[in-house]
DNA sequence: CCCGGCTTTGGCCACCTGGCCAATAGACAT
DNA sequence: ATGTCTATTGGCCAGGTGGCCAAAGCCGGG
């Protein structure tokens, strides 16, 4: 006796990753992809519509991306499944996936039937990680995390403002500007405010 | 009568979209994926045996990414026929994939009606491109292209380097370094070498 | 053969930077 | 309640930054 396939919900923004997991998944028995999405908007309704067992969630999109996706998608359906694919792996994302509520992790460097585990696993209720994805948190948690203030602070440093100007544009004063940027260079380990967003595009703090 | 399969090799990092991607190809009596290759070395190795028709070679790659891939592939097998596949559709990657001999550069946002139009106009000896990829090129040559010397530069702003350090790295007056500088500032049209980096990043001139 | 771009170099100056000294108030966790 | 973390603020200073003036040699395309 064979269990239903499980009912999957594809969100990616290249239709040929997207069309290529579609066809791949569905060639298993165990699988059944019932709808795409190529962004946020269309993430939340065919959700609605659906109530999908699992969303497979790209986390790089432009616009809303997967992890803001994923924090509407929960607010609205607080139990829902859903499974981040990763392109980057940057320690950010995982961390805030986890945060935002998502149900597993894996990067799209696994191969198919790690996949294929991972959903299972994943619906079945575990907590799911690639393997390589763990050692990177394990060795990278070394790197302090920034506080609200300082990733607010590092997104002004990024667009080439002066402490002056952050001072001004966050209505404090020119030395607690100041305050924020050397606890940034610190915490990422950089020389200067350059290197500093260097190591933050590096981190996926920022995104191209 | 049918002609036969064109025969394609398939290069990319991630094997979750190399093994949709051959799903999808194969499903097409147009086609017929008769390698796949997860980076440089073995891109060069199954070229060399297999003689493919055509290689589908992705961009983004850790150690050498697909464009450095496709210089060697061409000073060995001068007639290759390869398409690139982009996820970032960074313009630097687009024109150094011209460069550097590329039939072809083609969104992963294309739809796969797209895709395979691409492959057999690419084979049929044309240039293609995506639609908005065209576009890009167009409104974006706008930006000055930086110089070799200032790429270089560039990648030492990175680093966290003051004039003085770069100037002594590369042999040459701090006065010069400082100009270099200053020309990548207009060219970038940044405010400072921190906004420069951070334009580097976006442009695809730095690689996370 | 000439034009244009790349690389190289000098000095002057106002401004910004990051390191150093130390301290207070609020938030959240234990 | 005690403690840790965060955000906030002041002044001093050597050194780096970017804008401004201008100009030379070299190389490849027209």
């Amino acid at each position: 006796m064979m269990k239903p396939p499980l009912q999957l919900l594809l969100t990616d923004d290249h239709a040929v990753m997207r069309a290529g997991l579609a066809n791949m998944l569905n060639s298993q028995s165990a699988f059944r992809v019932v709808g795409e999405a190529d962004d946020c908007a269309a993430t939340l309704e065919l959700y609605r519509k659906l109530k999908p067992d699992l969303l497979l969630l790209d986390i790089a999109m432009p616009a809303i991306d997967g992890i803001e996706t994923l924090r509407q998608l929960r607010s609205e359906h607080a139990r829902a499944c859903v499974l981040m694919l990763s392109s980057s792996d940057a320690e950010e994302d995982i961390v805030h996936s986890f945060h935002a509520g998502a149900s597993g992790y894996i990067s799209k460097s696994a191969r198919p039937a790690e996949l294929f585990a991972a959903i299972l696993a994943c619906h079945a209720g575990q907590r799911v990680m690639s393997p390589n994805i763990e050692r990177r948190l394990a060795e990278q948690s070394a790197g302090q995390a920034l506080s609200v203030r300082e990733t607010e602070v590092l997104g002004l440093l990024r667009k080439g403002l002066t402490n002056p100007d952050i001072a001004e544009l966050l209505g404090i004063t020119r030395r607690t500007a100041k305050a924020h940027v050397a606890a940034i260079l610190v915490k990422l380990e950089a020389a200067d405010r350059t290197e500093a967003v260097s190591r933050g595009f590096e981190r996926g703090l920022l995104k191209p």
